[in-house]
DNA sequence: AGTGTATCGTTCGGGATCAAACCACATGGG
DNA sequence: CCCATGTGGTTTGATCCCGAACGATACACT
């Protein structure tokens, strides 16, 4: 059973290792299932339906946004597949090489990228989703509907207290400090 | 609000998609809000207080399990912190080179390779620990201890589902069929 | 018409990610 | 002793991933 020697034996480790500092336990634990989870899943879907189309966990849910909502600006569609700008750009060029995306510009404004499903992107999302669909039922084997809701309200009450304060909670913790640049990234082109 | 424009009108424009073939919308719901959840997690806590000591996640989770469980051989670590053995390879040497953790030789079994930190990855874990289970605390400030606990039991049933019965199911979906290779990794070598 | 300033998607750099191929070492049987 | 089989960690190739830099376009104001 990955990731749980024990999850409790775990705690009284750390709790020794601080010297006895108290541990926000019930919140730890539940921070470690929701990741466990999310990486169990995706393993899962990802080796048994999307496999065989040669998808990607982010390339399905970005098929699977445009599908839904029908021709739509890139920034939209990056927000939906929750990822960044810069990664939907990659994977939509994987997904145009594989015909089943295609990018178009905007009539009115020069800036903004159009995508939609091509033919054989719909074909693909019309077979897929139900398969898909029928896997998320059985990771959710174990839990009843109620349960599942209940879940999935506790796993929102997360996600809206990160949305709405955790951009302040993050400058209230540098207080002042200039935000700590990342290691990777591009560097500013050498004066010349 | 990312990826919620409504997730039940979502289901509606599906569900027309498919000519009104049957979703299981509550377990659909809890596996879209799980990944969401990890997301707004991982992503607050590399911009808090992971970024200013230039960690990712992953490299977190790896000294983590490492200064817990004391000096442990590769595998294991791989296994707790949920990545490949492949992944932990390339995650090590970037901390190793950070001057965090130290590989070295198994005693008795020379394909064994143990990692341990270092003093400076000792200290730094002491401090940091702290800092990252406050911020776990404030992901899940809407929720009560209590409510965590019963989204942390819901989210194991979904692992253990997966991690019992997952390989066997996949095994079933492909009924036979060989388990169709990735696109991405390693060919063999070219026959002479 | 010109000049900010804002916003869009793309590029770039460092790194994470997986599965399969691969190589080194271990272990058991002839 | 040797060779088959198994089990470790590493390498490889394609992709994903982020955020900062970047170039192009848009829009407001002059």
């Amino acid at each position: 059973m990955p990731g749980q020697r024990s999850i409790t034996e775990a705690e009284k480790l750390a709790w020794d290792k601080l010297g006895g500092a108290p541990i926000q336990h019930d919140q730890m634990a539940m921070v470690a299932n929701i990741y466990r989870a999310a990486s169990a899943v995706r393993q899962h879907l990802e080796n048994s339906v999307l496999r065989g189309c040669d998808l990607s966990w982010t390339g399905f849910v970005v098929l699977w946004v445009v599908w839904i909502w029908g021709e739509s600006e890139t920034r939209h569609v990056a927000e939906e597949a929750g990822i960044s700008k810069g990664t939907l750009t990659g994977v939509v060029r994987t997904l145009e090489a594989r015909g089943l995306v295609r990018r178009g510009g905007h009539p009115d404004d020069g800036r903004l990228v159009l995508l939609r499903l091509t033919e054989s992107g719909t074909e693909l999302m019309q077979d897929l989703f139900p398969r898909f669909n029928a896997e998320e039922a059985f990771v959710a084997g174990r839990l009843g509907d109620t349960e599942c809701r209940r879940v999935a309200a506790g796993l929102r009450q997360v996600v809206l207290q990160v949305e709405e304060h955790g951009e302040e909670r993050r400058r209230a913790l540098l207080d002042g400090a200039e935000p700590a640049p990342r290691r990777s990234g591009r560097r500013p082109r050498a004066e010349g």
